[in-house]
DNA sequence: CTTCATGCAAACCCTTTGCACGTCG
DNA sequence: CGACGTGCAAAGGGTTTGCATGAAG
């Protein structure tokens, strides 16, 4: 699970240490978004005596190397997200939580139809679904 | 200006006091986007006596009324933009901080298309549009 | 007059920072 | 060994809340 986010993380040059061994293990055995505080409580709840700060610290390295994205819930939470480190988009399940990545679905055309209408440069866009995944469809709600 | 914002509210039943009418004119005096602290710093700047918890209040208001809505931009920042009560998207200047909206430019074929792709039931999403405005382009940067 | 909004300050997040100590390579 | 990561606690920024006072309808 965790082996392939601490191999790319070695690749990099940083140091594998024993809290950035664990909360990698954290992170991946969620498997979908999660906030920061999240990720504290979870590493609380085993008593392995991370600091918060070092979950910030983290978070932050693992978005430096793109594996990981900031998302704004539907609510305004601000959630991480682990993905790919290519320009794509999050599909994010508002029943539990997963994560889906989608590539370009067209959306060049909505920003060119959108800058022709408006005028504007377009420089940089920012685009979250929201829904239900496969699973949770089946599930009553 | 900021008399079809006062009328809309007005007609929504809500109670127009002082407070509401002058964070009203400075809402619509900036024209563009801002964040709660420049709506803060406004009404201090101007020596009006509104408190923090007002201006927070009011703009939860707008929302409410959905005149108003959240929008993150691309450094993280938390800042509000004034609307239509439309579904619709954002299109921001990130040099003089001007808002467009744009309606519909053909994201619901995107969002069919994630979703035959993905398997999810998309519910909602949110684009936010990044730019230079037509005046903005004009500018040496 | 009754209801609701206000200002103030304190309380509350969430996140970052400073620093002495510990660990990795 | 030397550079870098860590935990702790404190600081910081932004937002919310409790409460007595004041204004709106």
């Amino acid at each position: 699970m965790s082996e392939q986010l601490l191999e790319l993380l070695n690749g990099a040059g940083v140091r594998l240490t024993g809290p950035r061994r664990e909360l990698a293990a954290l992170i991946s055995k969620r498997g979908g978004h999660f906030t920061a505080a999240d990720l504290v409580a979870d590493a609380a709840k085993r008593r392995l005596g991370i600091g918060r700060a070092t979950v910030f610290r983290f978070l932050d390295l693992l978005t430096e190397q793109g594996v990981m994205e900031h998302v704004d819930l539907p609510d305004g939470r601000h959630a991480y997200v682990p993905c790919e480190p290519t320009h794509h988009h999050h599909l994010v399940c508002t029943r539990c939580g997963s994560v889906s990545e989608v590539e370009d679905c067209g959306i060049d055309s909505v920003t060119a139809e959108a800058a022709r209408r408006s005028g504007f440069e377009i420089q940089s866009h920012r685009l979250e679904l929201f829904g239900r995944c496969p699973k949770c469809q089946k599930v009553k709600r």
